[in-house]
DNA sequence: CTTGCATTTTACCGATCGGTCAACTAGTAT
DNA sequence: ATACTAGTTGACCGATCGGTAAAATGCAAG
């Protein structure tokens, strides 16, 4: 059970990197073998295929982050709208500091997968959008606690929330288009002037 | 001259449709020949290398756009906040009808491309943040007359831009992510809620 | 009629793709 | 000791990858 356990955590330790840095279709089963230094077939007794790799992988990148920095970023003890701001920040240092180890800015592996896959593969898609349905409840929660603080005016707190998930993503996709984390230090910020009004029924 | 013009037109016209809808690595020359009616020798007459055919097929992409209701959207008539409606509505509307067609939301073809491709290709990954640079002063030249005329106040009109872009991929991709090109229509109109303020220098 | 050039076809290159299979190893439970 | 099973190996599958080279075709100018 160990070792099971250890193939296949080194297949996704070799997986992963290389499926945030580059592709899902540049990214072939024998180079993850390699990396992991296994054989082929082994690594289709743990993984069915390609697609059941990159869904572990993602699980993987989920985690890391909901129990990183992002469940530091939304600590409840932080004034609400702080929160924001402290995500935003993690973002940040966290794309530096793989530009200054890996020389790219390797961007989101959520959006990379989602724009590359979502239209040849359902599966995959639903498997991402449920990652940002979760991110953009964590949004919606602070916001409504903002609001119940009165740091911020009322406002559509579900809308609000998926404008701001959808900002973040696309600042980090001009960041990486111009691979340079400094545009999330630059443009970051602004997240906090995005507002979807209520709706005056 | 116009049998060769023929030809490589017709190339780029299976071509484009293609790298749209699926992505650079998962459409491969042979499937772009047959799609074209011609044989491999006969693509590679036109077309050095397959990084040259999608450098193309970008150009003809961004022609397209810059052409078509962006060249609307920015009409200098329009007051100038009236434009971004109008492109938001535009990006709407596009996608929605290709949705009606091809069954599937397929985004913005220079952000696919972007997060598929540049981290490995610097010479693509330029090629694209030209276009976005491009379509940044388009918004930057907008929101400068904003301000001129009073319509709104005051702010940093270059990064103003660039946020307001990066929101507009970001909802694109979230509209991939759910294959509903109603999310740009609930989200899209906040765009105008992102300022970034001038430095009190 | 011929030379020359652009275009096109056909056949081919080595490499890689995702995935399968049968044989083998090793540890565990009976 | 034996039977079972999880794990692993290495060889193999047909298909496709991007790209090349040489021969054939067609056309136009001299």
């Amino acid at each position: 059970m160990n070792i099971a356990t250890d193939t296949r955590s080194r297949i996704l330790a070799a997986a992963k990197p290389r499926f945030h840095s580059r592709s899902y279709a540049n990214v072939g089963i024998q180079e993850i073998c390699e990396g992991a230094g296994i054989q082929k077939g082994s690594f289709y007794h743990f993984f069915p295929s390609k697609r059941d790799l990159v869904m572990a992988v993602i699980d993987e990148f989920a985690d890391e982050w909901a129990n990183g920095f992002v469940a530091e970023a939304f600590d409840p003890a932080l004034p609400p709208m702080e929160r924001i701001d402290y995500l935003i920040d993690a973002a940040y240092f966290w794309q530096k500091s793989i530009k200054q180890v890996h020389g790219r800015m390797l961007g989101c592996i959520f959006g990379n997968l989602t724009l590359e896959v979502s239209t040849q593969d359902d599966i995959l898609r639903a498997k991402l959008l449920a990652i940002f349905t979760r991110a953009k409840s964590r949004f919606s929660e602070t916001l409504g606690q903002a609001v119940a603080a009165g740091t911020i005016a009322p406002l559509d707190t579900e809308l609000t929330a998926e404008a701001m998930l959808a900002y973040l993503e696309g600042v980090i996709l001009l960041a990486k288009a111009q691979n340079d984390p400094e545009v999330l230090y630059r443009l970051g910020p602004a997240i906090k002037t995005l507002r979807v009004e209520l709706k005056t029924a």
